[in-house]
DNA sequence: ATTCCAGCCTACCAAGCGGTAGGTAAGTGC
DNA sequence: GCACTTACCTACCGCTTGGTAGGCTGGAAT
């Protein structure tokens, strides 16, 4: 454990399970992955691995747990962000999709928890997210309360829409990505010969967001 | 295999392995079901699973040719929505939403599909939308040329951000019923006492669709 | 009457799974 | 020098997995 090790890289075998583990269970999922595969990418055998961690489920634990304390790293620039002068909104926003477009397999593990346990993953969305998204929905009706964003507007189900768009967007740019690629087109949109398609994914999103909150979106 | 079998119901061993893989696939993966499962939950042995689909691979494209083959009767219809007078929009909006609430294991086995195979699914989106969703693409175009939506919208983009949600709203239902219920609140929204949590998310969901697309959505 | 075959069964297999037992080499503290 | 810990290893275990081999049964066709 040499802070130069014998190898090449080294950065802390738990470290360096805990990385693998994520972008394995991001792709392949949870139950798709096996501790060998893990182990395997590391570069360790087996049991080394359950020494760091005593079981499978441990390992997921320590993930998701990661990935929480990373958001929660980032939540206070978001609050920032969201309370800086007039663009709030839209600043918030933009570092939401920031936190997950540095690293997608968040998203993705994020809609693979959605799916497979959803009562824990209930539980732990009230935990990280409750807080955020109570200030959210309180700005919002301060907003129709003002006279800013449409009466309509249904606080909570429309953030919970929100994220759940920013997540799902980003776990499926590969998809997206190959979809909007293929309609280049005939130079008509702006002036960008080619554009990134989750860029412009993102950015639809965004206007889409924008105009469902706000009376007068163009600003 | 009588009309009427020797047990209860019976209603064609294949068409019920069918059922029971389309549940349980939705709920625990692909991966995460045993064809052991499956057979247990039909009431026959696995080995004559087996005779009827020769391997589990062939039972999971069995499953979604069922899916999209139950998507292709409801086009027409879709169509027929999206093609008399004015509110074509919201009325195809709603009849895609109506065949997923119809069994939203249509929605998590679409949502596995995406995460788990996502080239495949890319090809069987192409296939299967493709068409439907350049036909909604041009009627957004032709809005934009006359006016009534807003020039800014990135058609298809929006297309796919758009049933993405509704997708992504119908998987997550079961997590979204818990998260807007608690919030019955002071009986400020509207007269209803309690609502349906997902009628109020997919209430939510098409307001902002019709915001983020036309330039006067109220009407 | 016999043949055939669909539809189901029991019995089995190799491979892979998560996890355990127990050992070893390299430090560290006293 | 010795006890102890850390971090890894080989070897193995019980169990489940997808899939196969082959046998039984009852109804339809010849």
């Amino acid at each position: 454990m040499a802070t130069s090790g014998d190898n090449v890289d080294e950065g802390g075998t738990r470290e360096q399970i805990l990385a693998e583990a994520t972008r394995l269970f991001a792709v392949h999922g949870y139950g798709g992955t096996s501790l060998q595969t893990i182990a395997d990418a590391v570069g360790i055998r087996k049991p080394s691995l359950l020494y760091h961690f005593k079981s499978k489920a441990e390992l997921r634990e320590a993930v998701l747990d990661t990935l929480m304390e990373r958001w929660q790293e980032v939540v206070p620039q978001v609050m920032r962000s969201a309370t800086s002068g007039e663009r709030r909104f839209e600043a918030a926003l933009e570092e939401v999709l920031g936190f997950f477009r540095a690293d997608p397999a968040r998203a993705q593990l994020l809609m693979r928890e959605l799916l497979d346990r959803p009562k824990e993953f209930e539980a732990r969305i009230k935990r990280h997210l409750g807080h955020w998204i109570a200030l959210v929905m309180s700005y919002i009706r301060r907003g129709q309360e003002e006279g800013l964003i449409h009466a309509g507007v249904d606080p909570h189900a429309y953030v919970l829409h929100v994220v759940a768009m920013m997540v799902t967007a980003i776990a499926a740019s590969p998809l997206t990505n190959n979809l909007l690629r293929r309609h280049a087109d005939e130079q008509d949109t702006d002036r960008t010969g080619q554009e990134d398609p989750l860029d412009r994914s993102l950015r639809e999103l965004v206007r889409m967001a924008r105009h469902g909150l706000f009376i007068h979106p163009e600003r």
